[in-house]
DNA sequence: ATATAAATTTAGGCAAGCCTAAAAAATACA
DNA sequence: TGTATTTTTTAGGCTTGCCTAAATTTATAT
């Protein structure tokens, strides 16, 4: 059985592996569990020796079969808890990280059995994310970047792929969320800011900066 | 904050103190956190600095009114969530302990309160034992023992004052739980096991062993 | 009152996780 | 291609929480 640490290392490396690059750096696993190098470089000898990981000195890091599963089993208890807090709590979609953080590591495979169960096995977390089942496969992120969609198409939010506080809540008060359709009017040509209407509101603007972490799924066109 | 084991230590020491004997032993604390007595020295040297306990060497130790504090706040988080994996994930009342004893170190004070919220503001947990309000108040445990009761009396059973898988899944296999009203129809003057017929069943014999273990509200009298 | 036994504390040590500072390797770039 | 910079690892140390063995205190029983 991982420590509470070693999961989080593990679910760090699994989640910067998966950007293009699957080869991790230290110095990123560093930043993303809040330590330092000399730290991570401990750790990963450790990983190393219970096969969670490969790891050749100066080379980065990869995730072993074993070290995937272990990392998606813990991103599977994550995603649900979180939905729990907000389907079940009543926690907005910005509060729930933290909670989740903890929880993530109770150990009980029947618990999140059980608990998937209760929540009617969603597919996705609050944020848009798929949740892994209990085998450890995970379907792709749904969507691709509002930033990319042209102007007069029809698109529907399936995710964000910022999670910060301050970006969520700036989506609340838009009142943009999951499952929103809009339409793209127009995109100025100076600053690449969209103007979108959601079903049924007044327009709104959206910037680019913005639309880069937002997930559209674009209405099939013929 | 308290660590993780700082906390099983305090609520250790708590509910060996709701005895007689509000001074509570080295050896005691020993056995209910499963390590060895030099482990609890140290820790009780600790916890002493940290004033939440009061401690002379040699002289057993007491909880301080912040040491109560923190200690029912532990037990107030761990009865809800075994409120929430009975009520809410359909476990049985003999399997949840385990699973509470992680899930009551979650840190966040709202989390409990939107539990608290979410289950209805129940009083006892699944073994009938008393919830701390949010404040630290806890109200007296409800009943007195089973075998205490003279023959010819109606009592409701209120908790068990064991919480094994054992002694649970006895009572399971009886039928016998919260709520369970029964009549005391009989006391074996031989071994002083009791014979009981629960509201429209068929009787069924409690050993004395067990009704030591089984708390009931005599129906008020006159 | 002693002697023995039991309970508790102290001494010394170990593993996990973290840290800073120094050394080594890899990379950038002139 | 050699030097400067960045990245990573190693060395040495600290705290927490645990352990065993030895010392000390307290309780029990002649
Ligand atoms: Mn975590
Ligand atoms: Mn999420
Ligand atoms: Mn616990
Ligand atoms: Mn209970």
């Amino acid at each position: 059985m991982p420590t509470h640490s070693e999961e989080n290392y593990i679910k760090a490396i699994w989640k910067l592996s998966q950007g293009e690059n699957p080869v991790v750096t230290t110095n990123s696993i560093a930043a993303s569990v809040n330590t330092k190098a000399a730290s991570v470089s401990d750790m990963l000898r450790k990983l190393s020796e219970k096969k969670l990981i490969r790891y050749e000195k100066y080379q980065g890091v990869e995730l072993t079969a074993s070290g995937r599963k272990t990392a998606l089993s813990i991103v599977r208890k994550h995603r649900l808890w979180e939905v729990f807090l907000v389907e079940k709590l009543n926690y907005g979609w910005d509060e729930v990280h933290e909670i989740a953080e903890q929880l993530e590591h109770i150990v009980s495979d029947n618990l999140v059995d059980r608990l998937d169960l209760f929540l009617g096995h969603p597919k996705v977390d609050p944020h848009g994310d798929p949740i892994p089942d209990k085998n450890g496969r995970i379907s792709d992120p749904n969507g691709v970047l509002l930033s990319s969609i042209a102007a007069g198409q029809t698109v529907t939010m399936t995710g964000v792929t910022e999670h910060s506080t301050a970006f969520l809540r700036y989506l609340d008060n838009h009142s943009i969320g999951l499952g929103c359709k809009m339409q793209i009017e127009e995109i100025n040509s100076f600053d690449f800011s969209m103007n979108v209407r959601i079903k049924g509101r007044k327009a709104i603007t959206i910037t680019q900066a913005a639309a880069k972490n937002i997930l559209v799924k674009p209405e099939r066109s013929r």
